[in-house]
DNA sequence: TTGATAGGCAAGTGGCGACTTGCCTATGGT
DNA sequence: ACCATAGGCAAGTCGCCACTTGCCTATCAA
């Protein structure tokens, strides 16, 4: 559900792993593993990363195809845009007296 | 920041708050809890929300204006709007063949 | 078949965050 | 002056979450 998306929005590496996914689409596990600690110099064990993208993967936030013995992440923003309206204003005017 | 943003919106409790200021700006401590209460069932202590409404307050999406004894509390969406389009997509067009 | 690569499963640990409790301050009414 | 209301501060508890470690499976290449 939108809760999940919050939560999986929650942790900063995993906000990490989205902006390497909007950058290029498709990447595996371990390329993933090597942007992180080559671009941010995060030195997470491949578990780790692993276990965001399964937090990720379940608030649709990520999308996974098996190909043989890669497995390949793409990004799914539709949820974000949807959960982040929940707050928009119907027009926030100067009418509060 | 906006990493403050992700934190506080990570949070159920905190996003009803929200959801409370949305609806009615310029709400006071015990007036949230009261309504935190009655519309979502949520038994919690004063404490609680004030700490929650300091989350909110840190992270600029809620700002306090003191009256007397009163405290009054008001919606910022901005900070919201900012941190969302940080995965926007330049055009996500059918070109990845 | 062997070895290397890509990934998964499961249990354990440490720290942070949500919530409570108790007490204290300040403003307003009567 | 008194008391009630509105809110703040600080310490303590507890559960969840990020991360690690060790071992296991699957695919491809030689």
């Amino acid at each position: 559900m939108t809760e999940d998306v919050f939560k999986a929005l929650a942790d900063p590496t995993r906000r990490r792993i989205l902006d390497e996914l909007v950058e290029r689409d498709g990447q595996t596990l371990f390329e993933i593993c090597a942007r992180l600690a080559a671009k941010h110099g995060l030195g997470l064990s491949r578990q780790a990363v692993s276990q965001h993208l399964a937090v990720l993967e379940s608030a649709d936030l990520v999308r996974s195809r098996r190909e043989g013995r890669y497995k390949f992440h793409d990004l799914n923003t539709e949820p974000i845009e949807r959960a982040m309206t929940r707050w928009r204003r119907p027009h926030t005017p100067e009418s509060t007296p």
